[in-house]
DNA sequence: TCCCGTGAATTGTTCAACACTTGACTTATT
DNA sequence: AATAAGTCAAGTGTTGAACAATTCACGGGA
């Protein structure tokens, strides 16, 4: 076997993330249900290995696992979306209100996803848009300092842009956003942290209201399938 | 085999749980490492339902997972205890803020939950006093009515608690503390939030510092050993 | 139409084998 | 004696096949 790179990793966790990126990139969608033996066999895996990976990720809330029915893709309803945008909020703003100038080493990273986000939308790259718009929410969140709570809003990120990369195909793109992250960069730059804050809380509405019509849809366009 | 309950959850779920309940009650402390092959024989399962229980408890912190090393139950650092501290008083206090009288539904297990922990406190059960007392703080959260909030904090407890039944061994029972939650309770519901908010956090502070104690002696010990 | 067997398909679980790592022990070299 | 290299057993990681248990769709009978 090749096995060029180091694998410090088990071949299971490498499944999941494969499984995880899939999910994450919209290539399953939200609602498809996987079997076991033919996507362990596309993978070259076995079954026990393919089941430890969605175990993984329905620990993960990206995969639903129904006992003797097997796993499918999670599907945010629309009070999944209330719950975690009510968690954003609880969580990024105070992190940016806890951003002291003493730990700015964040500042640069946020620079950087806000490059990238900008480059994005110019280029109407939707996926990458997306990507680097949550990278800079995630990026705030470090203010805390919490390596728990880090993960715990990655894996709300993970849900959000489960429901995100659905925006592409309903033509709603939120190209008149673009401003915003690059604002809200400033402002916190400048120490202005209550100013800071306080666009961010819109931000979360709009980007809020924006994703329950998306959910709003698919839930309309899965009762009449 | 007997199996006589009923088993609307797999194998590996009800695997997972037993080790959960013996981390939890101190059966198994931490630092303690787990074979596979012995232990799933013990528990009458085959190793690969042993394997996806350890992948359960390993994802919810419970157990680390050293590859090719084995699983080992979780031992708390300082930091640790820090930053689960600061996530508890960033959760609870705003749930106490929180808490409405429109939904009070939850003040009679609150009540409850006080109960049980003042008996225990009088009779001295220290690890039930602990059920108790954790459980007080777990029906806080439930102010933020969000499903997703309290998933992560019962992980978050589910730690502290691994920490906690050490201090049993310490002979550092925290008799005096007996009236604080009781005092949270009244305060509470007379809807008196921020005096409650203020008693919640000097609690806390108090828990982490007795904790972070025990965590240190423990550390202490293991040094020498 | 409704109810109930029946059976194929799929998941849950077990078992046995082999591959790969690790850590301790042994041996060789200086 | 100290250190490095080599050896080996124990344990984890992974596989493949088998069987058990459950679900769901299908079709026969009241």
């Amino acid at each position: 076997m090749d096995r060029s790179q180091i694998h410090r990793v088990s071949v299971a966790d490498q499944v999941a993330s494969i499984l995880r990126q899939r999910i994450l990139n919209g290539e399953l969608l939200p609602g498809t249900s996987l079997q076991e033996v033919p996507l362990a066999a596309s993978l070259g895996v076995s079954r026990n290995t393919m089941r430890e990976a969605t175990r993984i990720l329905s620990l993960e809330g990206l995969l639903k696992r129904s006992i003797h029915r097997g796993v499918a893709v999670s599907q945010l309803s629309l009070k999944d979306v209330k719950e975690i945008y009510h968690l954003r909020r609880m969580l990024e703003i105070p992190a940016i209100l806890a951003a002291k100038a003493n730990h700015s080493d964040v500042l640069p990273e946020l620079r950087n996803a806000l490059n990238g986000y900008e480059r994005a939308v110019r280029e109407h790259d939707w996926m990458q848009a997306v990507s680097f718009d949550l990278q800079f929410h995630s990026l705030l969140i470090r203010f805390h300092h919490n390596r728990r709570l880090e993960t715990f809003y990655q894996k709300l990120i993970g849900e959000v842009r489960m429901g995100m990369v659905l925006v592409d195909r309903s033509h709603d793109h939120p190209l008149g956003l673009i401003p915003v992250h690059r604002k809200m960069y400033q402002l916190l730059s400048a120490g202005k942290l209550k100013q800071c804050a306080a666009l961010l809380a819109q931000h979360l509405d709009d980007s809020e209201s924006r994703l329950s019509r998306v959910m709003d849809r698919q839930a309309a366009k899965r009762s009449t399938t």
